[in-house]
DNA sequence: CGCTAACCGGACCGAGCGGTCAACTTGCTA
DNA sequence: TAGCAAGTTGACCGCTCGGTCCGGTTAGCG
C-alpha cells in the first residue's frame, strides 16, 4: 500500500525540509501560519508544498503522525519496564519534552486530526497508555479510580498551563507534572465527584 | 473618565446583544469567528459592531473584562470565608463553571489580552487568588511549596483537558479539578523538581 | 550522454476577512 | 411635536489566504 516508486532525491529532501519548516512555523505562529510562509522558510516555492501535501490539512496530518509515532515508539519501549510506576512517569516526561521543544497541541483542533492515519496512531497510543496505567495501578503506584483515559487527558495539561507564562523557565512544566502526579497517587486520595469518561 | 453622555436606549440594547452574540459565536467557532457572523447573530448590521467596538480586538477585550470582573466579584466575596480551604475550592469551582458554560480561554491569545483594562482586571484577580491561597496554606489545606501563581496556572487545566472529549459529560472537568486539588494537598506531597515561577 | 517523467516555482484566482463611509432612520430633548 | 445629534446600515475597499496551473528545470536511467 506504499508508494510504487521511491521519491526522487530532491523531492525527498524538500519533503523533509517542509515538514520541519512547517512544524517550526506552526509552533511560532499558531494554527494559521500561512502556507506561503512555510514554503519560504523551507526555501521552496508554494507550489511545491501542494505537490507534497494536497491541502494544508494534509500537511498538518503528516506532522501529527510523525509526532504520534515518535511517542508511540517511546511508549512501547516502556511497556516492559521493570518498574511500572517509573515507566508511566518516563512516558509522561517524554510527552512533556516533545511539547516543550515545540508545542503543537493546537493542531489537534484542525480537521486533520480526524484523518484515518492519525486516528489509528491515536488509537495505538491510547492502548499503550492504558496498559502503562494498568500495570502502574496493579503495582500500587496510582490510585484505583484512575483510568488510562484520565492520563491521556491529563498528560497535556502541564505544558498547556505553562504556555500562559511565555517567559518562564522552559522546564516549568515539570513542576506541574509532578503536582498532578501527586494527585494520581493512592496515598491521600479523596473520592472523585465524577466517573471516568 | 467615563462617558460624558449616556448611551441611547436602542444603542445600549444593541451593545448588550452584541456582547452575548459575540461570546456565543466565539465559543462555537473559536477565535476567528467573523465580525459579520457576530453581527448577524445579534440581529444588527456589521457597521453597528464597529460603532460600539473600534476593532475586533476591542470587542474581545470587552468580553474578557466582563468575565474577569464576574470572577473577581466571586473571589472577593470568598476572601473572608470562615473555612479558607473551602473558599479556595469554591473559587476554583466558580472559575470552572464559567468555562463550562462557555469556554473562551483562547481569547487570552488575542492581542486584546494586553489591553490596559484587561491587564488591571487580571492583576486584581492574581492578588485575590494570592490571598486565597495564602490563607489556605496557613490553614494547612494546601502544601507549603505552592504559590498563588501555581493556582492561577492550574485553575485553567480541568476544562482544558476535557475539551479534548467534546461529547463527554459537561461536568467531567470536576473530576480533574478534584485530582489536581488532591495533588495540592500537604499529605503525601513529594518534593517538586522546579521552583515556582 | 541524452531523453523523459518527475519535479519545481510563482503568477494567478476566487473567497472571505477586518474595517470604512455616506446615506438613511430614530430616540431624545426643549 | 419639531429638529437634530446619535445611531444604523450594507455596499464597498484593500488585503491575505488556500489552492491551481503551466512553462521551465533537473534527476536518474539506459
Amino acid at each position: 500500500m506504499s508508494s510504487p516508486r521511491p521519491l526522487r532525491a530532491d523531492a525527498a529532501r524538500n519533503r523533509e525540509s517542509l515538514l520541519v519548516a512547517a512544524a517550526d512555523e506552526f509552533a511560532e505562529r499558531g494554527l494559521d501560519a500561512s502556507v506561503a510562509d512555510i514554503a519560504r522558510r523551507a526555501g521552496v516555492g508554494k507550489g511545491t508544498v501542494f505537490r507534497h501535501f494536497a491541502t494544508k490539512d494534509d500537511l498538518i496530518a503528516a506532522i501529527l503522525l510523525d509526532r504520534m509515532n515518535a511517542l508511540n515508539a517511546v511508549g512501547e519501549r516502556l511497556l516492559d519496564a521493570p518498574d511500572p510506576a517509573a515507566g508511566l512517569w518516563k512516558f509522561l516526561v517524554a510527552a512533556g519534552e516533545q511539547r516543550q521543544q515545540r508545542d503543537l497541541s493546537f493542531l489537534q483542533d484542525a480537521g486533520a486530526a480526524n484523518a484515518a492515519e492519525v486516528t489509528t496512531a491515536r488509537t495505538t497510543m491510547f492502548r499503550t497508555i492504558d496498559t502503562l496505567v494498568d500495570r502502574a495501578r496493579e503495582h500500587g503506584a496510582v490510585r484505583a479510580d484512575i483510568t488510562g483515559t484520565d492520563i491521556v487527558l491529563l498528560m497535556c495539561a502541564p505544558n498547556y498551563v505553562t504556555s500562559y507564562l511565555p517567559d518562564a523557565s522552559p522546564d516549568l512544566w515539570r513542576r506541574y507534572l509532578a503536582i498532578i502526579f501527586d494527585g494520581l497517587r493512592p496515598d491521600g486520595a479523596h473520592p472523585l465527584p465524577q466517573p471516568p469518561p
